[in-house]
DNA sequence: CGACTTTGACCCGCGC
DNA sequence: GCGCGGGTCAAAGTCG
């Protein structure tokens, strides 16, 4: 897979890259935050619908099982090696998107790590770490079944640097997610 | 040659 | 305890 690096912002190459809400249920049980569009405005540039005057149809969706409510399968330092330390987690943020590819390019550089099947979806999850040094941030993409034009992406963790490549508006958008953040 | 992807193995938590 | 599923590791392969 080559660098792709066009699919932000959405209307450069004619690829639909905008939020959409679907299933956001599935969304919630596994992360923290919810970030979606309410509807299908196809004008292009509000990627995230989080744009300043978040019109009616931007749904910010902030899920309460921040805090303490984290379910099942919630991220946690389980750094494989670390036997008596506390677990730590972070506060994940899934988002949709509608796009024909699966990794959107935020401007950060991402290594993969690791792909899985997942259970009830033909697509399989791919994981992704942010190569920039000292910066433990992780995303997970995944294409939904039921719905092969959406990617769910979710990212865990903050960057503790500047975006290496900015593009137009997910600079915009990460500071945005950044107030919802409890850090 | 460095950066990155691929992929099977491994680990761990959870439900039964 | 066992099996399953999710998440990670790490060696090998690929690419520019």
């Amino acid at each position: 897979m080559e660098n792709c690096q066009m699919f932000f912002p959405c209307s450069s190459t004619g690829k639909s890259v905008y939020p959409v809400m679907t299933t956001t249920d599935y969304i919630a049980n596994s992360s923290d935050h919810v970030f979606s569009h309410g509807d299908q405005s196809s004008s292009s540039g509000g990627f995230l619908g989080l744009k300043q005057n978040s019109g009616p149809n931007t749904d910010i969706v902030k899920n309460d099982s921040i805090n303490g409510a984290f379910h099942g399968s919630e991220s946690e330092e389980k750094s494989s090696k670390m036997k008596g330390e506390k677990k730590i987690k972070k506060p994940r943020f899934a988002f949709q998107t509608r796009s024909q590819v699966d990794i959107l390019d935020d401007g950060y550089r991402w290594r993969k790590y690791g792909q899985k099947a997942v259970k009830d979806n033909k697509f399989p999850r791919s994981y992704y770490r942010c190569t920039h040094e000292g910066c433990n941030v992780k995303k997970q993409v995944q294409r939904l079944t039921n719905d092969e034009g959406i990617v769910v992406t979710t990212y865990e963790g903050m960057h503790n640097h500047r975006i290496e490549k900015p593009t137009d508006n997910f600079e915009h958008i990460l500071n945005q997610l950044q107030i919802y953040t409890p850090f």
